[in-house]
DNA sequence: CAAAGGTTGTGTAAATTATCACATCCTGAA
DNA sequence: TTCAGGATGTGATAATTTACACAACCTTTG
């Protein structure tokens, strides 16, 4: 069954059937069907069918998917049952707003180490986190055993600091710089980059 | 050559060019090549290539393309060749790091108007920007004509905020909000989700 | 001028992804 | 018990997307 490696595109799909099957279990629904969550989401029945099928058989014919089930087994798919500390590098503004973000303790990842190379920033004490200087991120890292890192520093020096994350041993990196990153094939990029998106959408506008 | 609509995996593509091809202008380098371009990216020549001719041909045989003029090419294309008024919903810190970001204003992105429904954040002013109550939300959009929302408000609001921005002829989302909004045809929105990110690279972890 | 080297644009083939359609199964009611 | 209704899981098919390969073309060099 997990013979051939699953396409990435559909492990893409996997949070988001996620997140809707958490707001269904907050509001007290308990089961559902492909062609409800399908509906909530904008993606078709069998498409959902089968993207989880992939991973074996988790629904009962002619009743559809228990949501606490489905939410338990796509959190052990994305290795979510457990708690993800993470670093994140840069103390800006945008740094400063994801440290202080209530959504990821709630989804099992922890802020826990924050860095910045400004002296003014070292120091600083952000959600109970202080501020440490980038000169001992790599070690700091290590030590952690820390595997994500989040990037909110300038784009002239992302690649830089990627570097050193990659030396440090961290495997995946959310960057909000807006470059593109060189890694190696097994370290893991999500890039975020308001600009992009939008591009994205005004090519549609008038 | 503009006869059949270009699919939105094609346009999805096209700001990541631009991006790069601004960097290098950045850094004076006025000509390029599919192969250069494309290793810097990570996408394969050949598909920059494709993906370019469907707007028409924009190279050289034997030189590349000047990296001046396919960036004011794809500005247009995007539509990026004019300013962008965008409305900001939502001044918590994520809007407030939002509001300070330099980056789009640098690219044809101005934040004009910013809301939020707290009667304390109402009256205080961020970038020179005053927050409005969120009463005053769909005239204020209308008579401004504004096209572009950004929403970073809490998810339970979030689909009943974008139904009045429909109203006021908002036609593009962009939702820092974690949850998938439903919206007609013609309003386009684009998801930033730190979570979803995240939980698509922890697959790949050990 | 000729030839070599390099790059584009594109028709075609391959690979990937999404859709369809239906056998199978479960539930509940008569 | 039997039958109707409804939903899953999946093989087959269709659609989309990517990769390949090369003719055409430009530039430079000798």
């Amino acid at each position: 069954m997990n013979e051939k490696t699953i396409p990435d595109i559909v492990i893409g799909r996997l949070p988001r059937y996620l997140q809707a099957l958490e707001h269904m279990l907050q509001q007290g629904c308990t089961v559902t069907s492909s062609k409800e969550l399908g509906e909530k989401i904008g993606i078709s029945a069998a498409q959902i069918r089968k993207d989880l099928s992939q991973y074996g058989e988790f629904g009962k014919q002619g009743k559809g998917y228990s949501v606490p089930f489905l939410v338990h087994k796509l959190q052990q798919i994305l290795k979510v049952d457990r708690i993800w500390d993470m670093a994140l590098i840069g103390a800006g503004n945008l740094g400063k707003a994801i440290a202080y973000y209530q959504g990821f303790i709630d989804h099992g990842f922890r802020v826990a180490l924050i860095f910045d190379s400004d002296p003014q920033k070292v120091g600083q004490v952000i959600n109970e986190i202080p501020v440490l200087h980038t000169s001992m991120m790599i070690e700091t890292i290590q030590t952690h055993q820390i595997k994500i890192a989040m990037l909110t520093v300038p784009a002239q020096v992302a690649q830089s600091v990627t570097n050193q994350l990659i030396q440090a041993g961290v495997k995946a990196i959310l960057n909000y710089a807006p470059i593109t990153l060189t890694v190696p094939d097994d370290v893991h990029v999500q890039y975020i980059d308001p600009i992009i998106h939008l591009q994205r959408m005004t090519y549609y506008l008038d």
